[in-house]
DNA sequence: TGAGAACTTGCAATCGTTTGCGAGAGCGTT
DNA sequence: AACGCTCTCGCAAACGATTGCAAGTTCTCA
């Protein structure tokens, strides 16, 4: 089937010339007379002719492409953030190889010998969750092919990183809550080993602290999806533990707090506030719409990406450690201030 | 940065022995004394020697590389198309490399450019929502790189594809409807010159009359996305235009819908069926949550490139057209049976 | 002792492209 | 006529790996 796309040899063959001549013509050396140069161009031309990637990747050892691994594309934010990557690197003549590890390491390990193999340029990461050894990016930092994290980072590994600074965003929309009258809050809490979590839990703590609220563990409960936001809040419900103000961790959890407050008719947010994290596209499709942290997957992406091509290209060794900004987005789950 | 990665060259030299010997020595050849093959793989071992995929893409003529085409990484359903596609490519062997086009043509012909310059071994696309010129793919199956298009495919080019039955899965849905006893429908559709609009909008009008319903034009508004969903339905409620059963051409504009019922508290499925289209994440947050049709993306990659790595692999020459099975799945936006 | 077989290994070409260097042609100058 | 210069262009090596063929060594057996 694949026949033969054509090469500077074909043109060469045809014209009866030689192949450097063709590759000169081609890129306007000065050696080249304009006559052979039109012959070329124009032959090149009607023929199709496109330069092998491939073979100047082998030439170059430069491959213009960028590895990603992510826990899995589905994810809106994993895919919010390599749109980001890709826009970049599409503008600046890279190719991006997506590789999921479906929280996997073993696939993780796998997509990492793939992409070495692949001898892309660099690569952008989001790690799987629970793991907690990191030498196959410490090899692959070894053999100087640079790594971006973003998101998920790799604790005890000096590493180029981009991430949002958790503990404040999370800070913020508490405190929002607070100023808009809530009084008796808890949080959704996920993971307490993966770090964004613990800081959102964090920053929801010393909120509570700061603006002369007490806090206890009991305030956090653990849910991190939007069964068992739901499960919780009906439970919380019956025990008559319900509290005026829910921030969650993520959108999905508090996608499922609200459809189980509406059906217990428990008015959103006169009675109770809710506060998502992410701002993902189901944010604005709750009854009443998500108050939430915007976390600009998009902005974190094309963030990571130029760190790398910068690394890449300038040889740079300096690690940077890049946060993008929060923004609380208020809807219709919160009160005015 | 980016130093060296081990070469086979450089285990020949290491070893004072030829490159040849060392290429054979790791794939086991026959040829090779065992000592031979013992010190080898033991030095490949130690120095990580990963064989370098670019080199071997420019000897056999094959990148074991997929090229995707997809409007936007973000869109729910194509992450998930896109999903499908990495897990089977990922256990043949095969990485894929993604670049959206936004909806704009000429992107979707640089990217054309940038994957045939790769040297994809073969593409996977969905085209841009306003293009009739397919020229650009009718090039690149000339040239003997096949394609296998999804969801949107190129009328007049004969060419692989995966679909769903659009038609029937709109006839089905609107069917459910007339049977819970809708009696007064509307259809929320998309661009008449995308096929899948207009069939699943063949498919309502065609289950309309199947069940001894008048139909006619008026029935169709024109509403794709969640604003207009939500505009459109204060609309018809303003002109007393709202019937008791609508169906949308897909989940957005059903939310968009819902949420403008919802303030209107009109009650759905009581007074109003709402009938999605897609089966996104959204179905499920809505309140109520969304009857709507299961389409199933990640079965449509997975069979995309089942059918692409076929015919890069037998180099087969006959055209699949694969149409992937949908499913209704009964929420609580329409009544029971 | 010599011939042939068996076993190992190396040479060189190949994939498509780039690039330093050298070579030939054509011209003008002395 | 001889030299030197400018214009054009081709040769060959290189990137990393594979592979048909040739070549070298060792061994066996007559």
């Amino acid at each position: 089937m694949k026949s033969h796309q054509v090469t500077i040899k074909d043109i060469a063959k045809i014209l009866d010339i030689s192949a450097s001549t063709v590759s000169r013509a081609l890129k306007d050396h000065p050696d080249i007379s304009i006559e052979t140069k039109n012959k070329v161009k124009k032959l090149a031309d009607k023929l199709k002719y496109k330069p092998n990637a491939i073979a100047l990747s082998l030439q170059s050892n430069k491959s213009h492409i960028i590895g990603i691994i992510v826990p899995q594309i589905v994810h809106h934010f994993f895919s919010t953030v390599i749109s980001g990557i890709e826009e970049l690197a599409a503008d600046k003549g890279y190719n991006i190889i997506i590789t999921q590890s479906n929280e996997s390491q073993k696939k993780e390990l796998d997509n990492c010998q793939t992409l070495l193999s692949g001898r892309v340029d660099g690569m952008i990461v989001s790690r799987t969750k629970d793991t907690e050894n990191f030498d196959h990016f410490r090899n692959i930092l070894n053999t100087g092919t640079p790594i971006v994290f973003f998101d998920r980072t790799c604790h005890g590994i000096k590493t180029d990183k981009v991430i949002i600074d958790d503990y404040k965003a999370a800070y913020d929309a508490t405190e929002y809550l607070i100023k808009t009258g809530c009084k008796n809050l808890l949080h959704f809490a996920g993971p307490k080993n993966l770090k964004i979590s613990s800081k959102r839990m964090w920053g929801f703590a010393d909120a509570l602290k700061r603006n002369n609220l007490s806090f206890n563990e009991e305030m956090i409960y653990s849910a991190d999806n939007f069964s068992k936001g739901y499960n919780l809040t009906y439970e919380l419900y019956k025990n008559n533990h319900l509290p005026d103000g829910i921030f969650t961790v993520n959108d999905m959890t508090a996608a499922g707090t609200l459809s189980a407050l509406n059906e217990l008719k428990i008015k959103v947010p006169e009675e109770i506030s809710v506060f998502g994290f992410t701002n993902g596209i189901i944010s604005q499709i709750t009854s009443p719409s998500l108050s939430t942290v915007e976390q600009n997957g998009y902005l974190m992406g094309y963030s990571a990406a130029e760190i790398l091509i910068n690394k890449i290209e300038n040889e740079t060794t300096d690690i940077i450690s890049k946060i993008i900004p929060t923004k609380l987005i208020i809807r219709n789950s919160t009160k005015k201030l």
